[in-house]
DNA sequence: GGCATATTCAACCGATTGGTTGACGATCCC
DNA sequence: GGGATCGTCAACCAATCGGTTGAATATGCC
């Protein structure tokens, strides 16, 4: 009965998670690169990107010791489009958009605790 | 610390508030008339609603009695925006995404127990 | 073989979530 | 006033979540 937008968009309702799929924008990462910057444990970001795999959001690759981590961008767009399908029919309110963008970006600094 | 998109994901998550919103787009609607096809409590559907509106991607004007819900698509535009930074750098895989999204009509059909 | 590195597993914890029920406060209408 | 309708509040519950720690499992390297 869970839906794949289900799995999908309560992925994305965490800034940790959305986070690291900004930092898997850049370029593939080993998991230990990916915890990194977190003020948290190794097992704990584990976690997390096995729930960003459940939900399609990423791949994982095992080669040798290390497990590579890749950003799989369909399953972000299914769930875009779904969105998309609530806006299109009015034009799009610019200035709410801006200061919403703005608050996010406010809030989405480096983790605290980053070394 | 909680951004906004963390409460636009977070109610985009459960199924029933989806489908709420999916109903928002046809018409406004009563609180009452919200619950009517959902096999849970009023109070549940209340909460959902409270959900939704604090996210920002429902409002709700009490006139007499009735406490009518109206959908908001500015909140839901600015996640929509936000996914689509991901999904734009290379070409949509169209066959992925209608698998995906054909998925998903088949479990977004009317909740059981609607009478 | 043996140690270091990379990652997950398992058990635990407190907080949150999604639901219930029953009581309650407003509002409409006779 | 008084009954019916609309909606929320409060308390409770089981399940899930996001994190911890310590042990376990692979793998690479000398």
């Amino acid at each position: 009965m869970n839906s794949a937008l289900d799995t999908v968009f309560s992925a994305l309702a965490d800034p940790t998670r959305r986070e690291i799929l900004r930092m898997l924008l850049e370029d593939d990462m080993a998991v230990t690169d990916v915890a990194y910057p977190f003020a948290m444990s190794l097992a704990a970001i584990s976690k997390h990107l096995a729930i960003l795999a459940a939900a399609g959001l990423i791949s994982q690759e095992k080669r040798g010791r290390v497990k590579w981590c890749k950003l799989e961008p369909d399953a972000l767009r299914a769930a875009s489009v779904w969105m998309q399908s609530f806006g299109q029919f009015e034009p799009v309110n610019l200035d709410a958009f801006e200061a919403f963008l703005a608050q996010e970006l406010t809030q989405t600094e480096l983790p605290e605790g980053a070394p």
